[in-house]
DNA sequence: CATGAATGAGGTTTCATTCAT
DNA sequence: TATGAATGAAACCTCATTCAT
């Protein structure tokens, strides 16, 4: 996954084909045409298949650069919010408008084993776990969250969905439904 | 789609070929072969495509079964429960734990124009708005809906969903889930 | 491969196909498009996929047939022919003539291991050998074969080969090979 | 094809593709990659394609180069050999060793017409005829070798071939056949 | 009426060849 | 000049649908 060296545009082509089969898989699930994939890549099929050698190398690796993401969101959400309520429900609200949800169903069922074995990701993982941890006992502790909480089911939470038409995007349905959760997981 | 006349065994091969189709559905998704639902449902390809012309017919009278079924369980609901707030709260897990999100984002894209067209499903789906309706205002009026709730966010909300490995099944996690909203959706 | 039960039209179109690949890959080699294997048996690639579920599938099919037709041959020339030498020497010309070699090489690679582990292949091969072990002792017995010839000899022998133009046949100039050969393992 | 004018490395690299090309085709047949043969030379494919326009020019060098190889062989075998049929005998035990009749057949079909019109092909191949009319006319003329033997049988016979397991090579099996052969030409 | 065989269109993957680095 | 990345045509294989039995 690691891509050490790798010519410029051959670096940037495998970029456009992560972000590509990332959009495509939360548009249209997993079972897309490779096509359908490499056109909005903007690249051949041919290239598509030389950085992946199959569909199931580039679910995995889609699921690497999402996990990645989610790793970046939960830690910035940790860093720029005054406190762990704030943070969590930061970064509740993103994981479910940004479909973290429907991704996982996409991509977990294909790359399942994969995913467990790639050191890398291991280790993408373990932070997320960990800045999931510290904010629930963080909030816990400030007394913002329920006691009867536990970071299992934030984790839950995070691939929260709600049925969408597809295509359509409802940000503020989805932030009524998030409110509604966070208002559920508050402490009084 | 309503299979005015039909032998017992006809009808009973419509039947199964329709709980066959619900659960892969479920299970998979609406892009499984067509020889998958047939076997599951323990017939011949030819058979499923005498009762069904092809695989959107199935999908939209699959969608119509599970509408009715979704009719079926708000009304028992607002019969059987003592209040409102119970009838609301037992409607609503019940539509999260039988994957309505699923099922939802499996046939609707497909069938939405046949739905939209076929006068029985526009009944049904009448009922349900109409019980959903009905639920919402007598619950608030009994002080125990957040005054803030509409109809619409209980129809975002039947179709909940929370990523659980395929073939897994967790219904103390989704229960847990379901908690938490209900705890948000209630007036303190 | 044995094909218990299989309707007519199916069975028919099972022996088609069979043929036509022994006579493409004869001509040349297994690299050949499936289609074509398909067209010259005047089916559809998917009734070619059906009978045999990929190419290796076909290959070890193909291989099963022709083993078989071997067996034959060399059972047949030792029921009819008047002595070892003329059961030999008939047999060796079939097999030249025949092109075994070519089929051997183009049919082996992919084959092997399923025609290590094919019961009913393993009877035939055994059925082949055992005939030219017979063959092989009674014509050292008659005093026409070589004493320093064996079976294994034999059996190289059989899969002889001379480059001949691919398409053009020349049966006189293998017939020639042939003869010098015999001549060459003739006893004096 | 004669390649007038090359660097040094370039003319290294030309070789090291022929060699490579020479040998890929023997093991596998012309269909095999053209990746195969550059990685095999070690080189990149762009060199290849640099060298050799396209895959039936590399196709037909290599019947140049394994064309005049056999002009050597024989030229060799009549000068050092003692007679007439020991260089027969040599010359025809190092064809079917060295696999003539199986490159024959993986070259000829794609590269036959280049051959016919290449000169300085036809040279070569004069050559090689030349030689096998001489050493013919001559062990006939000692009485070694079978008076109704022309040079058309040994030109088929230099193609011989008997099947042996990819990969493995079996030369005293092949020296047995030859053996049997060249009693098989000898007068008596 | 039920069955499962046949068909071929369409998605997947490979590889010859070209071309930017 | 050597390299290996990009491309797309062509091969592979699957599966929706039709139709003979």
């Amino acid at each position: 996954m690691a891509a050490e060296e790798l010519r410029a545009d051959a670096r940037s082509n495998r970029d456009q084909i992560l972000a590509a089969a990332l959009s495509v898989f939360r548009e249209r699930g997993v079972d897309v045409p490779m096509k359908e994939i490499a056109d909005r890549a903007g690249v051949g099929v041919g290239t598509l298949y030389r950085r992946f050698p199959d569909r199931d190398a580039l679910i995995s690796a889609a699921a690497s650069a999402y996990l990645a993401g989610l790793a970046d969101a939960a830690a910035t959400a940790w860093r720029e919010e005054p406190d762990a309520w704030a943070a969590l429900a930061r970064f509740l609200r993103e994981c479910v408008q940004k479909g973290v949800g429907g991704l996982s169903s996409a991509i977990e069922p294909v790359a399942h084993s994969r995913i467990r074995a790639d050191p890398e990701l291991i280790e993408v993982r373990g932070t997320v776990t960990d800045l999931i941890n510290r904010m629930t006992a963080r909030a816990k502790a400030d007394g913002t969250l329920r006691e009867d909480i536990g970071p299992a089911d934030i984790a839950k939470l995070m691939t929260l969905q709600i049925y969408t038409r597809p295509g359509e995007s409802h940000p503020e349905a989805i932030d009524r439904v998030v409110d509604i959760m966070l208002n559920g997981l508050r402490a009084r």
